[in-house]
DNA sequence: CGCGAACCTTGATGCAGATCAATTGAAGGT
DNA sequence: ACCTTCAATTGATCTGCATCAAGGTTCGCG
């Protein structure tokens, strides 16, 4: 793994690491008590399943460390991956009872959970989570509708070259303050997760990051690990325009 | 036009086709009297342009009647469909100052707009715009995800098929009270409008249209009109299961 | 060290849907 | 009734990605 996540829960709030970021980031600290106390820690090893599509679902809640997958499938068995939930991403719907996709952990999973029940009765009392889970939806609707446009108009080496863009974007921001240089990171999904995320299969996943890599746009150390020489060649790649669809 | 939809604006909320399920669906009378006086209407002829992506945008609102669509265009000129705006869905987003996308009106349309600084401020005092805000872009969260499915893993034929039962779904509900037998409805689009909306070519989408008309899956009156003699049948072709997603 | 299981790469072939192109049909204007 | 315009249909051909198939690589485990 990239950083040494801490697989083990944080302690208090004060100490997690998404405190700034998930859904209890306007919380005041009389508002972090009360959810102290409805909430509970759970783990999941990479390649386990959170929750199936359809079970009961008597708990929401956060990601704190480690990366999950939402996603769709048909009876045939096609899948379409709708969602990437990263370290402060929220899992679930209050008001739902049941689940709508399967939640997959890629990587070691820490997920921060809330008692449905109690949860929702906080959501009315205090504003302040319900005001963040807004933001928090409206952003994950944006980013939704960014994807449609690579599902439904972009060629398979865009759809690489975009989805590389995005997880470099998120590491750079997330990590170093976008020191400018070569960025490195590393992949968090499978060849075949990525066919998944982008509606292809994982052949031509495979096919298409070779090209790239010929092509110079990106260097491969192992089969994970990727260095962008040159952002904005990527983005050219991705069919994005150079400063990326950063709309305030 | 289907139902002979009232082009001019309602005289007061109490008169709105939409008072009970748009952004003010919640709010009290008092409520309503305080939206009242930051609101104010707009029409737009079909093919006008409502706001342009990028523009700066000083207001927010529903739509009261007609359909409009929200799009985006990458700069070779592709575009791909991200939302399709039926009367009570939201348009824009509190906090943002620019337009996202490109909103265009497809038939004429009458917009409720509410001047956005104001708008916001009343978010934060009144709980029930804000709660039922947020239940709506759930609401939409969940469509796009399954929009994305459909975008990612589904053939042509299946495409149009689950296009043609999302708009009789939504005709079923909020006209008659689904009444069996027959469905029949208007297609609010042009071929070009549903192959940006499925990331097809409009000929691909004539010609499925086609095909299924002569599979005796649909009936067309006119190149608008259509008649769904057999919902689950549709249902089959669009590749979903016949209760349809229907998540509670 | 050798074996098996995931995961990934690469090649050959086929097909669904894009592209290019021509025609038809319907609605509005004069 | 005729012309223009815009939307839709239909045909012919091309191509990007899927599909089918055969190795290759890496890693854990006996």
């Amino acid at each position: 793994m990239l950083n040494e996540t801490l697989t083990a829960a944080p302690r208090t709030c004060g100490d997690c690491p998404i405190r700034h970021r998930a859904v209890c980031a306007r919380c005041e600290a009389d508002e972090l008590e009360q959810l102290d106390k409805i909430k509970y820690y759970r783990n999941f090893e990479a390649g386990q399943t959170v929750i199936w599509s359809g079970d009961p679902m008597d708990f929401v809640g956060s990601v704190v460390s480690g990366i999950a997958t939402l996603t769709q499938t048909m009876e045939d068995g096609r899948t379409q991956m709708v969602g990437l939930l990263l370290p402060s991403d929220f899992v679930g719907r209050p008001g739902r009872g049941a689940a709508a996709y399967d939640v997959v952990a890629t990587t070691d999973l820490v997920m921060c959970c809330f008692r449905k029940k109690p949860f929702e009765q906080m959501m009315n009392e205090t504003p302040h989570i319900a005001q963040r889970l807004l933001e928090m939806t409206l952003d994950e609707l944006d980013a939704a509708r960014e994807w449609m446009l690579v599902l439904g108009r972009k060629t398979a080496r865009e759809k690489i070259a975009s989805l590389l863009s995005i997880v470099a974007r998120r590491n750079a921001t997330l990590h170093l303050g976008m020191r400018d240089g070569p960025m490195q990171f590393v992949l968090p999904l499978t060849r075949e997760a990525m066919a998944d995320y982008l509606g292809l299969t994982l052949e031509t996943v495979s096919r298409q990051i070779s090209a790239l890599k010929k092509d110079g746009v990106i260097r491969l150390e192992g089969k994970r690990n990727v260095t962008v020489p040159d952002f904005d060649r990527l983005l050219a790649e991705a069919g994005d325009d150079s400063d990326g669809g950063m709309l305030v």
